[in-house]
DNA sequence: TTAGTATATGTCAGATCTGATATAGTGTCA
DNA sequence: TGACACTATATCAGATCTGACATATACTAA
């Protein structure tokens, strides 16, 4: 119940506190899901620089469109070692992951 | 192969260009690694700060502790996700994940 | 309207991870 | 020396993830 809602909420541009207080999160699990949305919208953010559809980088990260999609779109089947390996593989280095969290 | 080499070298205090040459590393490969590195050092730090042994770590992460001796010496069997999720259950933050990475 | 392109959602078998357990190694203290 | 506390390593059943596929939805252009 609560992870389906989370995203949709912060997308409509609720504070943090709010949505953490509305949906009953600890500390810890707030902290998972603001890690999750900023590596969500850097992969979408990066890939939409690079000027690929879905399917173009699932063939560059030998996977799936709907698992792009998943991503994009916070689906909780998707882990962040997706997420981080996906970043990578479009040429995210440890640097980036300072401005993506920034 | 590769795997099982990088800490010890990177801990050794090997320059980044060197081993990513000599194992003949891609750049996302070695990506990976660093922020792999960044994250198994910042728990044990964390850990260490808070003056938790590593059974104390793990009644509170519920889990074993063998699995938190792995994620400290970066066995490939621990995922982003783990180090990621105890991260956060030990207190850290979004805005700790910048000071992780740089 | 239809066709085409891009993205989203549901499902699932096979792959991978994880907690637990057992056990080994290491350091310290008396 | 032995006992104890801490950490490391090996193994594995059950849990979770993932690529693939099918299908749905959204948008555009003709």
């Amino acid at each position: 119940m609560k992870k389906e809602k989370i995203k949709r909420l912060k997308d409509a541009g609720w504070k943090t506190g709010t949505v953490q207080e509305f949906l009953e999160l600890t500390d810890a699990e707030n902290a998972l899901i603001e890690v999750r949305v900023a590596l969500f919208e850097a992969f979408q953010k990066i890939r939409k620089e690079q000027r690929l559809t879905q399917k173009q980088a699932a063939k560059l990260l030998k996977t799936s469109q709907s698992r792009i999609s998943k991503m994009e779109t916070g689906d909780p089947s998707v882990t962040l070692d997706l997420m981080i390996r996906s970043l990578v593989t479009l040429g995210a280095n440890k640097k980036d992951f300072v401005r993506i969290f920034k």
